[in-house]
DNA sequence: GAACAAATGTTAAGTATTGTACATTTGTAA
DNA sequence: TTACAAATGTACAATACTTAACATTTGTTC
């Protein structure tokens, strides 16, 4: 699951200059989470900016049977909540620590009065939430253009060019399919596609790329990949 | 197609004060569009930001068969762009003129000496595009946990809550489908549904809410919906 | 290495969605 | 009013995905 960690945005911590991260530090308030427990609930309107110090998390949404429907995995230095500082929206997801976990809570008012000093501050929280837009957007689209085969290709390529080491990635086919959103049969089916393909080769607990070069080319020309800076 | 505008976010030009709002005017070039004419493709680089003068526009991307792929229209005062502001991302979808548009092209470098002067606008662009995450979020959401007849009131709800006039939407079914991302086919048979619970009537070219207390009662209770401000 | 748990592989029936095609209704312009 | 176009209604086969169940493989612990 680790593996899933940061695949999509920066860590907000280490776009910060040492001097403004240090500073936030120091005015932040932390607070420790054990494994599973619930960081934060839909709907909490608390305003104030949320950053993992240490741990993992799971944004996501539980239904009222109790599923839950993850949407990304944080680590460390990245933020939740922000939503909370410039819009009266509450909280829009679940957040759910992955083994235990430690958060930095910067309340609104002291996010505030950093950013009259600090300018960067605000610029950069701009850039995260703008990328994350974008890579919403793009998975958006993925949805509805790219059929299944292609999306877990893609899907995989951006895994592996963040959390990759040496061509290939650590995953449970389970965690991947909850990632994507389709069922642990139909994902299976389309790494079996992969694997025909000669793209990928499935392990216990992992996908490595018998040919990597091949694997990027192939997803280049068929998942619409958008252009990475 | 007019009725599914701004349906998602505020417009950036109204949340901005008078005055400063004037400076953008004032700093920016205007340029003109026809009706189906593309005002951006993707993998544009240029940086900057371009708000709606007047008319409309579709975004979304077109794929290499050159089908296009909706996601959002945007009307007056609304912006896109902003992600070239503060990232090295290019423009990634691609933006359709509806009808004759008029674009405020504001340059990176003019925006950012605009900030300068101006905090208020880097606080409005944050929340925008805060707000337009959690409904990108939403969206996914609502894909991955939800029918589709319950989408489908969800949709209507929105549209009814801000382009709404007494209790009625004007829309082709054909361009609903087309925005939730569905067949026609499968849209019609939603609002066949939703018809037989009594909570829509069907017209040509638009839809009625013969009861909207019920109609937003049931959203509200089947269909997992964000808590508006 | 034996026993067990974790992860993957596979099958089969059921459901949802799509694409295609054509019929019907509604609006519009001559 | 009549033609015509635009929009909606509907039927059917094909496909994609899901759920459930069970078999197999891999890793771990004693």
């Amino acid at each position: 699951m680790r593996d899933l960690l940061q695949f999509n945005t920066r860590p907000f911590m280490d776009m910060l200059t040492p001097a403004i991260a240090d500073r936030v530090r120091a005015e932040a308030t932390i607070s420790s989470f054990s494994n599973g427990q619930l960081i934060q609930s839909r709907g909490d309107t608390r305003a104030g900016l949320s950053i993992i110090k240490s741990g993992a998390g799971q944004m996501g949404v539980f239904g009222e049977d109790g599923t839950f429907v993850m949407m990304s995995v944080l680590g460390p230095g990245q933020t939740f909540g922000e939503v909370t500082l410039f819009t009266d929206i509450p909280r829009t997801q679940d957040f759910v620590a992955i083994g235990p976990t430690e958060i930095y809570q910067l309340s609104a008012a002291r996010f505030r009065a950093l950013c009259e000093d600090e300018s960067g501050l605000l610029e950069t929280l701009l850039s995260i939430t703008l990328a994350r837009s974008h890579f919403l957007l793009d998975i958006l689209d993925s949805i509805r253009r790219l059929p299944l085969r292609e999306r877990v290709a893609k899907t995989l390529y951006s895994m592996e060019l963040t959390a990759g080491q040496h061509g290939h990635v650590q995953c449970r086919q389970e965690d991947l399919a909850d990632m994507i959103g389709v069922s642990r049969v139909s994902l299976s089916k389309a790494l079996k596609d992969l694997t025909a393909l000669g793209l990928i080769k499935l392990g216990y607990g992992s996908i490595s790329f018998p040919d990597i070069e091949k694997f990027r080319d192939w997803v280049g020309r068929h998942c619409n990949v958008a252009i990475v800076s």
